[in-house]
DNA sequence: CATGAATGAGAGTTCATTCAT
DNA sequence: AATGAATGAACTCTCATTCAT
C-alpha cells in the first residue's frame, strides 16, 4: 500500500474527507438532489444521463452543452432528464461525484525512504500530476463552470483550500524538524507552491491539449522540476 | 528613474512591445474592427460605450451582460452600439486595449541596489502585484472571457507567454553569472514561478475581493513571501 | 384513360419524374430538413404550418411574410416553427412540395384522334393552362421567390427545362413524321413556344388576377390561339 | 435612318410615348419627385447618386441594397440621400427614366426592303434582342422589381401593353393585307408572340449570364428562330 | 447643402422547461 | 417512467430615417 504518510504528511494523497481531519468538502456542490430512481430502469436511464452528461460536457464545454444534446448523447427524451436533475447544475455535480474517487485518491505508490522528505515530495507530487493528467478534461471542466457558476466556484476553492491547509501542515512539520525555512508562513508557502503545481498541470495538461505550440515538456522532467523548485523555495538542506 | 533593468531584466516591468525585442501580443485581439469616429461626438459615444462596458462587464460578468445593458448604461440606443462594435467580444476587446496601458507598465519605481538580484525581484513583483490590484476586475474579467471565447484564450496565452520568456531570460543570466541553480532549465522554471505568482495574485485580488475566509494575506507579506519562495527555489546566495 | 401519348409526347401532361425518362428535378429544393415528426400530434402541427404558410404566402407575398404570421396562422407558438423547419425557404419548399402533384399532373384527359397532332397538342394546352390556373397564386410565387431566393430561382431553371426537352422531343419527332417545320432547331423552338405558353398563363390567371385591365379572355380562346400559334409555328399541315 | 416603319409597323422599334400615338407610360413611375436640384454642386451629387444606384441595383439586386452601399459607392454621406430621393424606389425610378432613352430607341437600322414584312420583323426582333442584350442587367433589375414593389409592376405592364398593342397593330394590319393568318385576334396573338420573344431574351440574357449550363444560342441563331416562329405563327407566305 | 452619428422598431432564432399522452 | 412536441421569454442584429452640427 502507500507508505506511513503520517510522517511526513504531504499534497494531496488522500481524500480529501479526511484531510486536516476537518469535515471535507463534498466533491459536489449541495443541492436539492432528487430522489435517488427507484426502479432498476430508473437506475440506469440516470446512470445513462450520467456518463452522457461528461461526454458531451468535456467534448463541447459546459456552456455550449445544451441539455438535449445530453438527452439525445443519452438516447432518451429530453422530458425524462427532469425525473432526475433540476438543471444543467445538478448534472454536472453528478458527474463530478462520479469522478471523485480517481481524482482524490491518487495512489501514491510506494516510496522507498519515507523519511525523505525529497522523495515523499516528489512521489506526491508524480501522483498529484498523474491524477490530474488522467483527468484533465473533468479539470478543464471544472475551470471552466467555476468561471460562470458561484455555486462551482465556491466547491473549487474549498477543495483547494482542503489541498492547501494539508500542505501547510506539512510544511510547519519539515519547519519543526528543521528541515524547511523557518522564515515563511507556512500557510502562504503552501499557497504559493500548491498554486504553482496546479498551474503547471492546468498549463500542460488541459491548455496542453489544444495548443501545438505549448506543448507539455516531458512528464518526468515536469515533476522533477517542480519537485525541486518546491524543494529548494523550502530550503530542503543539503540537496545538489 | 528605474534602476538599469538591462543588468537583471525581470518580470514584467516593461511594456510587452519591449518584451524579449520581438512583436509583442496585442494587447486584445484585433478582429475586423470598424472605422473610428470621426467626429468629436463620435468618439464620445465610442468612448462612453466603452466605459460602460468596462463597467457593466466587471459588475455582472462578461457573460451575464446584454448589449442592451452596455448601451443603457452609455445612455445611448440599442442600435449605436453597432456604429462602433461588431460584438460584445469587440467591445471586450477595446475594454482591454485602453486597459492595457496601466496594466503593462506598472512602474516600478527606485531600487537601492539594482545589482542585488533579490532587491530587484522584490521590486519587481511588489510592482506587478500592485498593477494586478490596481486591475483586478478586469484580470478575473480577462480569466472568465479565457474560458469561454478561444480568441480570448489565446490572447492571454500569448501574452503569458511573453512574461514567461522574458523572466526565462532573466533566469539564465543569473544563471550565468553563477547566481542561480543551473539544474533547472530557465523556460520551466520561469513558467512554474511566473505562474505562482500569477495565482498568488488572482486568488488574493480576484477571488479574495468575494469570499471571507480566503482574504488576501496583508499586502506586503504577500510581496515578500512570494519573492523569498522564488529566490530561494532558485537558489540566490547568501540568505539567511 | 389518357391517350397513347407515346406517340406525340407533349407538353406537362406527366409528372416530371418520367419526363425524359431522366432523374426528374424534384418539386421544391431539399434542404436540411429536420426530423419528421413521429407523434400524431406533431404531424398535425407541421401541416397545420405548412397549411397556414400557403395561405400567407399567396396573400401577403413571400416577402412580406413574417414567420410569426404563419405562426399565428397555425394558432401556435413562434418556436414551434423550428421544430420543423429551420427558415422561411424550408415551408416554402414543403408548400411546392405537397402541390407538386396536383401542379405536374394535369390529367389530360381523353382525346378523340391520338394521332392528330392538333388535337393531341391542344388537349395538351388545355390541361397545362387548367393546372396553372388552379395553382395560379402558387405559380405566382413561386416567380417572386425566383427573384429572390437562388435556390428557387435554380429549381424554376431545372423544372422549365424539364418541359422544355420534353417538348423538343415531340417537335423533333413530328419533324421526323414529317409533320413539322424542320427549318428550326427542336430546343430553340421548344424554349420559345413553351414559353409563349407559360407567358401567357402567367398573365392572364396571375397578373389577370390583380388587373382589371389585363384581364384574362376567355379561357378557351387563350387554349385555341396559343395551340393555333404553337402549330403555325411549326407548320402543321392541312390547318384551314 | 430607319426606314420607314410605318408601313409594317413592327414591335418596340420606336419610343413608347409614339406608340399608338396614345399618352405612352412614363419610363417611371410616377412619384412625388423631390425638387430637382438648383446649384451645380447639388446636381453633380444627385447625378452620382443616380449613377452609383444603378451599379450596385444591378450588382446586388434591388432588395439587397441597402441606402447606404448607394451613398457609400457616390461617395457621400448617407444622409445627403435624402436630400434628392425619398426612398430607394425613387431612385430606381431615376434610374430607369435615364436608361429609358437606350431601352426604348433600339435604333432597327437599315432594311433593304420595307416591304417584305419578314424582313422589317427580322430587323426589328434583332434591334428589340439587341437593345434587351445592352440593357440585360437593368431588365433583370425590372423583373425582380416587378416581383416586389406594385408600383414597378404596374409600369412593367403598362410598358408591355404598349408594345403588345403595337404589334397587335402590325398583326392587324398584315391580315388586312391578307399576309397574316385571320384566324387568330390580333391582341391574343401579340400577347402571345411579344410575350415569346420577351421570354427568350430574358432566358438568354438574364438567366444566361448567371448559368453555364443554359447559356445563350447564338445571338443571330436567336433571331433567326423567333422571327421564323413568329412568321409561321401568322402564316407569312411563301416561306421556304 | 453635406455630413455621419443616433435612433428604435422589428425580425429571426434559441433553448430551458412544461405537460399531455 | 418515458416521451417529444409546445411554449414563449429573451437576445442579437439590421437598416431606413432623422437631425444636430
Amino acid at each position: 500500500m502507500v507508505s506511513d504518510s503520517s510522517k511526513v504528511p504531504w499534497m494531496e494523497t488522500t481524500g480529501p474527507e479526511e484531510i486536516d481531519g476537518e469535515q471535507a468538502p463534498p466533491m459536489a456542490p449541495r443541492s436539492q438532489l432528487r430522489e435517488p430512481p427507484t426502479t432498476k430502469r430508473g437506475a440506469r436511464t440516470r446512470a445513462a444521463l450520467v456518463q452522457a452528461a461528461r461526454k458531451v460536457f468535456e467534448r463541447d464545454g459546459y456552456l455550449d452543452t445544451r441539455l438535449t444534446d445530453i438527452t439525445k448523447e443519452a438516447r432518451c427524451a429530453a422530458g425524462s432528464f427532469y425525473t432526475y436533475f433540476a438543471n444543467k447544475e445538478e448534472v454536472l455535480a453528478a458527474v463530478l461525484l462520479e469522478a471523485q474517487e480517481d481524482m482524490m485518491h491518487p495512489g501514491m505508490g510506494r516510496v522507498q525512504d519515507a523519511d525523505d522528505p525529497y522523495a515523499v515530495l516528489e512521489a506526491s507530487n508524480r501522483a498529484y500530476l498523474e491524477a490530474y493528467r488522467r483527468n484533465a478534461k473533468l479539470m478543464g471542466l471544472l475551470e471552466q463552470v467555476a468561471q460562470v457558476e458561484p455555486e462551482f466556484r465556491e466547491f473549487r476553492s474549498r477543495r483547494a483550500d482542503a489541498f492547501i491547509r494539508r500542505n501547510a501542515r506539512g510544511i510547519a512539520e519539515l519547519q519543526a524538524r528543521g528541515v524547511a525555512d523557518r522564515g515563511v508562513d507556512p500557510m502562504m508557502a503552501s499557497r504559493a507552491l500548491s498554486g504553482m503545481v496546479s498551474v503547471m498541470a492546468y498549463n500542460a495538461f488541459v491548455l496542453g491539449e489544444r495548443q501545438e505550440g505549448g506543448t507539455p515538456a516531458d512528464f518526468e522532467e515536469l515533476v522533477s522540476t517542480v519537485t525541486r523548485l518546491w524543494a529548494n523555495a523550502l530550503r530542503f538542506p543539503g540537496h545538489r
